[in-house]
RNA sequence: GCCGAGAUGGUGGAAUUGGUAGACACGCAGGACUUAAAAUCCUGUGGCAGUAAAAUGCCGUGCGGGUUCGAUUCCCGCUCUUGGUACCA
């Protein structure tokens, strides 16, 4: 008696699959490659929950598969494990974040292991591992050592520039570097101190220091992340929190701009990520104008798209934050100016750009004259306009535009229509293109061309210049944390150096408390005797800032490829071999972060010749977020007392709505006394009830009716308790039934609230299938007899289906076409071997357990990962008739069954002399008959 | 605000390129087996009207329009949910 036992079959699988090495990947091989991967995941101490998986068992499906098909496949798993929530714990507890996050990490490989993946976990990464972050630190200091040169469209060696600056100097040179570096001739170059030629080199390199705005928070000591401050204060312990410059590291991705964006196009990524990378470098065509300040040798340079409606400038809008605000001020003005930029400055860009509905601004007292129409416009200061972005100054044109348009509306400022159509118009910026008016001599000419004309007009006469923009800026790279990869950098004379490769890796030292230092210096600044000593022993600080968390996950996708390489990064062998990611599987939410940073240190490694592919990720797929369901409880503010949900609508007092753990709650309601027991405060708390008087059964108990708890759909986080983990539905029905359940949920891409409703459907498909092997009594009972007909022809419609699946990703269908299969298989009573054994092929990517129990008790040896796809014969598909739905002015009416090879003409006189159709044509001729071939036919009355 | 995605029965979802809306599964209802229950199996199941039961008809893919012989699918305008918005990863 063998009924299919989840437990034994799994567990002993994933032993000897462990034991023999079966899923070891090697890099020599005559197979084609194919590299799947999945962005790796933060170990959180809540562990793995039911909502990773979902790409994880994709890949995996799509992995087995592959090899099933002949390729040599690569797919790994390793850790993002440097990260803050390991360092918030570290400044609670005092542990070390190491620890923390090598528990984390063992929690979730055991999770992992038990889900039967195929991952060779001697390619494990981990990027907090001195073993990796080597080579992260070696990256940096080869983006330090190198300088983007746009004529060559590349980036080269620092040395490079250097001797360009020897040989003639910066004239000629066409590269990606600061704005403010000044003009020098090779001998002026070479009587330069090696100071100053250091402060002019990091101008240049790909990575440097500069002063930007972040998010300070003096109570913490910390810079904040746009999501850790919340009105103005932070969202831990509601410090305020001010807008201040610090010198950081920065990584100049703008100088990929170009390339990142031009390369989309080779890329097979959905057009809804493209677009969004798109929008993030945000290139936009223009031209700069220079606008003279009345009464001062000040030139305020705008960025505008729209050069035609220069004719239009009524005013002009500087940054709050432009380093020119307080010499544009004047006197009379002053006090408005500074009150108004101390409050625009800290306020975040995000909320700035949000805020539509209150327009804010101050005039500064001084004006600008165009330079096109010789006028005088007032110059403003408004929050709408960022410093980061373009010049900082915008030529304001509020009958084209709709900020300027609210901002002019608000603040009475003149509106001159320039576009033909606008004049009598409410709103003028309903129109935005057209015949230009107003415009002197772009009078009469369209949008386009105008735009043109007002470059040339400006070029010829000095004031201004065509320019290519982009929105995307140059990354922030330091953190002022502990728990990330520490810059190999050292400080002499303030002048940055490396720390030389021999060094490396510069391992985090150890530190009294993860906290910033009083004097509000990072973590790092705390440790003791960490510096950097020269061969003559003189001792230098370190950068005490560390890297953020995309830059061990900039490049982690090589180090899989030769992962235990001691020498470099990646053998260039390894690389050539399994080059790009042939299909990557992971979240939206990292559409222009993760994607575009490993876009470009992969983009830049090339260029450095470090490797032979330009782009990282040849296919990309978004997976949805499983979310999680989580309960709510009414807490009364004042009293420790709680009310059950349908009564909160009569409740005199004023409550409060708390999380409460999932595991407590069944089906909504409440377990009471689990409830007291999770909590000491609620151990006396009280409970108001529903849904049953209070009052006594007839056997004496006591009636305690119901607390029945609310719920909200939301994501799946420790915090809000309502994480599922995926040991205990394992426990329950197998990894098998969850790998096969979280593919039958829906499409991958499509986010869905957790939920086990359908699991028992699955899990039963998979006995069904146990059962196509044994007879009634439960034994092992297969025939050797020939196939008939009709089972090929079930067998190989489901290959033919499950393969298409697969290759779209569409898994679902595929699940659902498996349970089609054993469901007609059954009712035809099939249990022969050439028609089971070939099923099992089939299905071993999805249940990989099951089939190769099943296979092994077929009499094969080897294992089922080493067999081979069937081949999909499309002769047992075909049909000898067709049966047409017939629908009378689209709508399904009746059917009838034809030749599979009946004309058009004989189809047509069929359906007319049908009962049916002559029902609906009442008599009438039908005025045309539409014949699909082996689709449809509709008759048009 | 800006950029991206989505909305189909009681539920998860299916519908290949514009061609039978609701595959497959859950749930529910009825039945078989059983002393009973569980498990298993069978039948039915979008809504409304209609019928003894059928037949049959009408409505129906978030809302309002449009294109088409034919629209879940394409176009225009909304609503709601959701991801990103540069120091969460």
């Amino acid at each position: 008696m063998a009924e299919y036992q989840h437990k034994a079959i799994e567990s002993k699988w994933q032993a000897r699959w462990a034991e023999q090495k079966v899923y070891k990947v090697t890099n020599d091989t005559t197979k084609p490659k194919f590299y799947v991967l999945d962005m790796f995941p933060y170990p959180s101490g809540a562990g793995l929950h039911v909502g990773h998986p979902l790409g994880y068992i994709a890949s995996d499906i799509v992995s087995r598969f592959k090899k099933l098909k002949g390729y040599n496949v690569l797919h790994p798993m390793g850790f993002d494990s440097f990260g803050l929530p390991a360092e918030q714990y570290a400044i609670e507890t005092g542990q070390h974040p190491a620890i923390t996050t090598e528990k984390n990490i063992a929690t979730f490989k055991k999770q992992l292991s038990i889900l039967g993946f195929d991952y060779d976990w001697d390619r494990e990464v981990k990027t907090s591992d001195p073993s990796y972050y080597k080579w992260t630190q070696w990256i940096f200091q080869q983006l330090f050592n190198a300088w983007y040169d746009y004529t060559a469209d590349k980036a080269r060696p620092i040395a490079e520039l250097i001797d360009i600056f020897e040989k003639d100097g910066n004239r000629h040179v066409n590269a990606a570097c600061n704005e403010n570096i000044k003009i020098f001739t090779a001998q002026e170059w070479k009587n330069k101190s090696e100071q100053e030629k250091a402060k002019i080199l990091l101008g240049y390199r790909l990575t440097y220091l500069d002063e930007v705005m972040v998010n300070w928070c003096e109570a913490l000591g910390t810079v904040l992340a746009n999501d850790e401050v919340k009105d103005g204060v932070s969202e831990r312990g509601g410090y305020p929190v001010e807008r201040k410059k610090m010198r950081q590291w920065m990584m100049r991705i703008t100088a990929y701009a170009e390339r990142l964006l031009r390369n989309l196009d080779k890329l097979d990524w959905s057009e809804a990520m493209k677009e969004m990378q798109r929008n993030w470098i945000g290139k936009s065509f223009g031209c700069e104008i220079d606008f003279k300040v009345v009464n001062s040798d000040i030139t305020l340079t705008v960025f505008t798209t729209r050069p035609d409606t220069v004719f239009g400038v009524t005013y002009v809008v500087i940054a709050p934050e432009h380093e020119l605000v307080p010499r544009l001020t004047s006197k009379l003005q002053k006090k408005n100016v500074e009150q108004y930029v101390q409050r625009a400055i800290n306020r975040s860009e995000r909320e700035r750009q949000a805020e539509v509905k209150t327009t804010t601004g101050v005039f500064t007292g001084s004006y600008v004259i165009n330079p096109f129409t010789g006028e005088k416009v007032p110059i403003w200061i408004a929050d709408y306009v960022l410093a980061g972005y373009g010049t900082g100054v915008v030529m304001a044109v509020p009958s084209s535009d709709d900020r300027d348009y609210r901002f002019a509306k608000a603040f009475d400022l003149p509106i001159i229509p320039v576009i033909a159509g606008t004049e009598n118009l409410e709103n003028p910026t309903e129109i935005k293109h057209g015949k230009l008016i107003n415009s002197g001599f772009l009078n009469g000419l369209d949008t386009q061309e105008a735009i043109q004309k007002a470059i040339e007009y400006a070029e010829e006469r000095g004031f201004g210049r065509r320019k290519i923009n982009y929105r995307m800026r140059d990354a922030v790279f330091s953190r002022q944390r502990y728990w990330g990869e520490p810059v190999p950098i050292y400080y002499k004379n303030g002048i940055p150096h490396l720390v030389p490769f021999e060094k490396l890796p510069l391992e985090l030292p150890q530190i009294d408390q993860y906290k910033p230092t009083p004097t509000g210096e990072p973590p790092l600044a705390r440790a003791k005797n960490w510096k950097y000593r020269d061969e003559d022993g003189n001792e230098y600080d370190y950068e005490h800032t560390t890297m953020p968390g995309w830059a061990g996950s900039s490049w982690y996708f090589l180090r899989y490829m030769d992962p235990q390489n001691d020498q470099t990064f990646c053998s260039k062998e390894a690389s050539n071999y399994w080059n790009t990611v042939d299909l990557y599987i992971g979240g939206t939410e990292h559409a222009t972060g993760h994607l575009l940073y490993s876009r470009f240190w992969n983009m830049f490694l090339y260029d450095m010749g470090y490797i032979n592919h330009e782009e990282p990720f040849q296919k990309l797929v978004n997976q949805g977020m499983i979310q999680g369901r989580s309960s709510l409880i009414y807490k009364d503010k004042y009293e420790n007392k709680f009310i059950s949900y349908h009564l909160l609508d009569g409740y005199y007092g004023e409550t409060v709505e708390l999380h409460v753990d999932i595991s407590l709650v069944r089906g909504d309601e409440l377990d009471i006394e689990a409830f007291k027991k999770w909590r000491p405060e609620y151990k006396d708390a009280e409970f108001i009830t529903e849904g049953a008087k209070l009052g006594r059964h007839e056997s004496g108990e006591v009636i305690r009716g119901k607390f029945i708890c609310g719920s909200v759909i939301e994501k799946m986080s420790k915090s809000k308790y309502n994480v599922v983990n995926p040991d205990d539905i394992v426990e329950k029905y197998g990894a098998d039934t969850l790998r096969l359940y979280e593919m039958f949920l829906g499409p991958i891409e499509v986010s869905k609230p957790w939920n086990t409703d359908g699991i028992e459907g699955v899990y039963k498909f998979l006995r069904k299938l146990w059962n196509l092997f044994h007879d009634e009594k439960g034994n092992f009972f297969v025939s050797d007899e020939a196939p008939t007909k009709e089972e090929l022809r079930i067998l190989h419609k489901t290959i033919k289906k499950t393969e298409e699946d697969i290759e779209k990703l569409n898994l679902n269908t595929s699940v659902s076409s498996f349970m089609i299969c054993v469901n007609e298989l059954t009712a035809l009573k099939c249990n022969k071997r050439a028609i089971l054994q070939d099923l099992l092929i089939i299905i071993s990517p999805f249940a990989p357990h099951i089939t190769e129990e099943l296979w092994h008790l077929l009499g094969n040896q080897t294992s089922i990962t080493k067999a081979v796809f069937p081949t999909y014969n499309s002769e047992y598909l075909i049909e000898d008739t067709i049966e047409y739905p017939v629908s009378v002015n689209g709508k399904m009416r009746t059917k009838i069954t034809f030749d599979a090879n009946a004309s058009v003409e004989t189809i047509q006189q069929v359906v007319l002399s049908d009962e049916v159709v002559k029902k609906w044509l009442n008599n009438q001729p039908a005025k045309k008959v539409i014949v699909v071939p082996g689709k449809i036919v509709n008759v048009v009355v």
